[in-house]
DNA sequence: TTTT
DNA sequence: TTTT
């Protein structure tokens, strides 16, 4: 019935943008959100895979790299398959809905890859309705 | 750095609730969240796991049941480990840090099930400092 | 940059629908939301005005009444305005996109006064692109 | 029941911090959060004001400044008092419970005047028993 | 001005 | 009274 997701991190690696069999452009990317430290432990993290649909697909294709800071906001996804060998494998991702950069370029300029002209690209309802896990083509 | 979850839905089971070797409360339950409805489509939900632990495990397993609504608030985690054919598995689930009922019964009554004389059982920090994710015990 | 809100309250009064010069739909109430209840101290809760614009604001004016149990999901707005004394006078409110009735009847049945032939109504942007907070009838 | 915020913007002066008559530490600032961009104007902002205690006040103190990048997380709060016309007034805030620097510094480095020393500061429960919203010194 |  |  409510089901949203807030979430800031870093990349692990550089997203990776498809396309469904349709031709709709889907991006892939797994933050590092690093826990709160408990004393005795070292640094822990947990990594959290993040799917952006459509136009939001692009813009995160295009701007986001392998460590950078990123908020995402978006809703839990559990999808089921069946593997090579018969046994269902339970796949838990976050949608995006909403992707903010975060992070100021290694010179100190801000988000200068960022095109001007595009007219705020981060507007994506998230909720394609033709469109199900199953189309999902990793 | 930032990780939150907020859901509501209903229990797909009665809740589980087990101990660590070390005799930590953990308590285990499953949220069908129904996904927004889109014209075409049979209704669909995602079932999240939700893992509490200690003082909030304990009145999870006492207050919640199957079908019960429930709104759910914690962090996402991943957690991996080897399953017996030596391959890695990854699980991820919400710890829960605050748990709210939602349901009145059936009898129209509200949450008649709920002990009077707890002070607001509810309020637990969900970052058991001694606890990491490989103590669970399922 | 990123503003998110999510409440579980009840109505303090029936919800006020009221339309702009331009006729859209707007509807406003209060959700009393209790704190945490902290040892001798009395019960307390925060009232907190929600805003619901057009489709939205029909279903909430509808649907909801005085002492219903309900989810609120928004952004938090600012807006300010002089009174008739010359000070200026500041106003915050949420600006819901998402609500949810938790609320069963009196009578047990489940929110039996929402018309089955709705599509999910309760589907709405909340970001009316030409509708600004100063558009507000009250 | 349930309250929960999440915010990110820039600080739009410099934090203040003050104390209670009992001595606790009360930290006070605005973030001003765009609103998402629409077309035909100009480009706007919510100016929410956030209050920390205890300690989180002294970390957002010693190391937050004007301009600075911010997620803030939180419950909201609406408080009123009479002025000294004897009307009342209404407030609302957001009740800082995490707060993170988003920001790096000037030179590049990140966040280099947050002292190592420090076992994460960041964590504070936010519900301080033993005070009430009418214990703030502003 | 406040709800159960 | 407002930030980049």
């Amino acid at each position: 019935m409510l089901n949203r997701v807030i979430l800031i991190g870093r990349l692990t690696k550089d997203p990776e943008m498809r396309y469904t069999p349709a031709g709709v452009a889907v991006t892939q990317f797994t933050l590092a959100c690093d826990r709160p430290v408990s004393q005795g432990k070292e640094k822990e993290a947990d990594f959290i895979n993040i799917v952006a649909w459509r136009q939001l697909a692009e813009t995160c294709a295009n701007h986001l790299k392998k460590g950078r800071l990123t908020a995402v906001e978006g809703r839990i996804q559990v999808r089921n398959y069946e593997n090579n060998e018969g046994k269902r494998v339970y796949v838990t991702e976050v949608i995006a809905d909403n992707v903010k950069f975060l992070d100021t370029n290694k010179d100190g300029s801000q988000r200068a890859d960022r095109p001007d002209t595009a007219r705020d690209p981060f507007q994506d309802d998230g909720k394609p309705i033709d469109i199900s896990p199953d189309d999902l083509p990793f």
